[in-house]
DNA sequence: AATTATTGTGCGTTATAGCGCACATTTAAT
DNA sequence: ATTAAATGTGCGCTATAACGCACAATAATT
């Protein structure tokens, strides 16, 4: 993820949440606490926000966060591909749905196989749950072990992986999307 | 949630992740290419950095963006309580999280245990993922046969209740709570 | 058509994010 | 003890985030 697409991306949300709420610059400066000269420069990508100003726009817009760094709608819809391979079987359990945001999958790694996954969106959580097997999971520049039953939790915008340290592993995986 | 902690927040973060990996400010000024003047005033919460700065300091550091966000342990426990029944186990696996208002459990019905459940709010929908055995889930007034690695999805702000067939089952369930 | 709000952008000013460099302290090496 | 390297903070400077106000444009009202 480059950083300039950061700013379209707050960009076209803020300016997406305005026009759906019908508010003018005027309004929601007044909604926020922030100028509306630097509401229009940040919709024109002529600045880049602080963190305290942008959680102000947030909070005064009742909106959340994390949805400011969101991809389009179009591309997030549907479920996370996974790449093909034969040692990684990935089967469904529930797929994404738009009220509850979460997605679960069961994947199985075969033959010690390790998986490794470049950053996603900002604000995905993942969840993993070790049902068979013994593993380890990447995240935080480390690997964590996990027994079977054991689970463990981890913001997967950012470079993360999994690996099976018995010959075969099963786990949950649930992965939950911001909004 | 005020401005001014999750400024605390991003200095704790900083610093915690610098130290863990025994970097110092010039080290991670030529990590990230964030000054290490900068990066000091940061972490004493001397300045409020712009989005493109903090990335370009998660971008660096090869850590999770969101993580400098993380919210402490929500007040809001939204824990759901079960009743005290010897034939319901109840094992938390999730803990719900203010993040992703989502919680999980692996519930065990003993002895051909039925466990009915009052309409709990709005919006909050419930994920039926059965382990081992045969059970049956009400809902929409009928009730849903699932053997072992089914689910099922339900709206849980109306009557519903579980029950096992087979002499005992083990199932997961997903509790997601509206934003 | 003329008037009056409303809305977004441009401008000058202030506040501060961010940089490079130097300084004082500590730590390591000689 | 003395030197040398490394680490965090302070200072001056520049870039820009952020503000208030005024202006030009359109939309609504008379």
């Amino acid at each position: 993820m480059k950083e300039s697409i950061f700013k379209s991306e707050i960009a076209n949300h803020l300016k997406a949440e305005r026009k759906r709420k019908k508010l003018s610059l005027d309004a929601t400066a007044k909604l926020t606490g922030v100028s509306k000269a630097m509401l229009g420069q940040i919709e024109r990508e002529e600045s880049s926000p602080t963190i305290a100003t942008l959680w102000k726009i947030a909070s005064g817009l009742n909106t959340s966060f994390s949805a400011f760094f969101a991809n389009e709608p179009a591309l997030q819809s549907g479920e996370r591909v996974f790449p093909e391979d034969e040692r990684m079987k990935v089967n469904t359990i529930f797929p994404f749905q738009q009220d509850t945001r979460i997605e679960v999958f069961e994947i199985t790694l075969l033959d010690h196989h390790q998986q490794m996954s470049s950053p996603h969106d900002i604000g995905i959580v993942e969840h993993v749950h070790v049902i068979h097997g013994k593993m380890k999971v990447y995240f935080d520049q480390q690997w964590h072990v996990l027994e079977a039953g054991e689970r463990i939790r981890f913001y997967s915008d950012q470079s993360h992986g999994y690996e099976a340290i018995s010959e075969t592993a099963v786990f949950h995986n649930i992965v939950s999307y911001p909004k």
